[in-house]
DNA sequence: GATGAATGAGTCTTCATTCAT
DNA sequence: TATGAATGAAGACTCATTCAT
């Protein structure tokens, strides 16, 4: 029973989530009101507030679960750590495997929100950027460590890796066009740009 | 006569975008109001309106001269094109001299902007990132040509100088630390990686 | 259930327009605001927009019914057509049974901005007037055609009849004492003395 | 030099003073604003403030010269009193000789805002309507007394001629369309109507 | 729990008025 | 005296939030 109304609870939050992310994504947290969401959720105004306490609420709701995850995350893709190549393939490929259209989404609303908003911006970073670094770092150096990289400065290369990444996420939020065409493209391109380097 | 006036008139405005981009860049355009840009202005609320027609035209007004500049200007620093390391180093060198607080406050602002406003967006990725790419891309090709590069996508590449910049520009914006710490390392070891790629 | 919803919503908002004629009479519609109104019909500022989409709105809300009545209507008052006199003094007297406060408070609204607002003079000139010399003319000149009047021009006529009515509207709502004072006493007087006139 | 300076003053008021009938003419009173009376008088905002206290005694400049002359006024148009038809005709023919444009101009800004403004109904009624009246009624009751107007209430129909010339200088404000190309056929037909009346 | 009308604090914007030049 | 920029009070309107049904 309580298992029963739990499920149910569950689902109603998720569902109004899924439109909240919408309705933000489409018009920027602050200027979408919450009659938006509910409208787009098919609840009334005041539904939402039997399921989270206030718009900042819903902001948080969206929020989380991607913290949750991390930028990177999904034990689904493994992440070969024996070949430097290899390595870099798999980084660019898993984080482009996370960037479906939902999850594009939900990084426009939480890269504007986060933009100007103190509070948002220390948890995000400290989270997402925190646990990319920890991913790539250690892997970087043990590289250099073990001969298959040549020497440089690991900290900085990490920081690279993932500005790529928040970069080409920019691009596509932005609406850049060869971007979007060429998407797929991307991750085997970086893989060999970083690897090879663009010198003869 | 009609100069002291003018020249007058050109101050007052040039000081109230400059409270606006501060108050905006800490709050946000939403979040902020005409009473806040007075306040930090030191101008009552009505004088803005002598100024701006409305809330939107400061945001507009904030955001021209920035385009009207492009991402990567300045006829102050010179891109040597003779050979592929110095042209990258100058690429990031460049980009790294615009990048100063104010130009990354107003980065601030347009970013948070732009994700959810598709009229901004429209306009500044094709100001901005088209004339990014138009000072890219010819260049890589012909380096590629001439053999001093080894053959890639420079249409791909391009985008990924262009990522790059991007990237690290939301890594500051976002508060990573390291990122902030180490700033000015980051242009000769992007060039570097780049150049030489991560391989033995 | 639709209907007990509609009906409080109907009440709701004649409340409103109640409150918003009285409102308007007092103090003019430019000097009015819905702070007043709202307060007036003991409701919240934010209420009002709950029920009329504007301020200019609530001023259509105000007109419109009126418009639908024309300025003589009423099945309710016959219009004897049959008698020179009698038509003259059914036609004041319809006119005057129509001028209670409350559409004399209209009609000091209404006149007050028709005089300064073109749109809404054309709609009120086109529909009042119109619709009032419709209903004179016809029977002046059937009265001539049958030998019941002496022959005269019966469109400056029915001008005239509008003309007597709408003056002594003004002349109440200008504040003469006199008029308010013998009020009652104008419809037969008025018809008498267009129909036998001052000569002796 | 008094007096030049006198003179210049009054002239300049008084060309501030038709611009302002221009304006508040068109757009009414509330609506038209003190920059828009500059710019009709060509003149700065603050210049206005040399010559009248406020927006309201601008109002007042404009009403004051009308009270003083009355409505029906001029002792360039003779009156007959010894006929009653020509004292109807002469009458007519006063207050339609009266009303040319720019005193309409004023009678719609006069009309307008006493209609919704008390201080102003009451100086306005007492003077405009009082003199008029004071003019007809002892008319009226001497030809009354002299048995060459049939017994009639003469307070009832001083009312009458008022009204008539006030609905029609409604008719005319509020657009109607015959009015204003019939105007001229008004004087003639008015007095022609109550004097002898519709009957046969 | 769901609904959606009511609320009223908060915002942008206008404009009468002032006053330094 | 003329000017017109600066002022800030005031008003239309929005919208997050509450709560009676």
């Amino acid at each position: 029973m309580k298992s029963l109304k739990d499920q149910t609870n569950r689902l109603r939050r998720a569902h109004i989530l899924e439109a909240a992310v919408k309705v933000f994504a489409e018009k920027g947290f602050h200027v979408a009101t919450i009659k938006d969401v509910a409208a787009e959720a098919k609840v009334a105004d005041g539904t939402i507030y039997n399921y989270f306490d206030n718009k900042i609420a819903l902001l948080m709701g969206i929020l989380y679960p991607q913290l949750d995850e991390g930028v990177t995350p999904s034990a689904t893709m493994p992440l070969r750590s024996d070949d430097p190549h290899a390595f870099l393939s798999d980084t660019f490929a898993r984080s482009w495997n996370e960037l479906n259209p939902k999850s594009l989404d939900v990084l426009r609303i939480v890269f504007s929100e986060a933009l100007i908003n103190p509070e948002l911006r220390a948890v995000y970073t400290e989270r997402m950027i925190g646990s990319a670094v920890e991913m790539n770092r250690p892997t970087l150096r043990s590289f250099v460590k073990a001969g298959s990289m040549r020497p440089h400065d690991a900290e900085l290369s990490s920081r690279a890796l993932i500005a790529l990444v928040f970069g080409f996420v920019m691009l596509r939020l932005l609406g850049d066009e060869v971007t979007a065409q060429r998407w797929d493209n991307f991750p085997a391109h970086l893989a060999n740009l970083l690897h090879e380097g663009l010198a003869t």
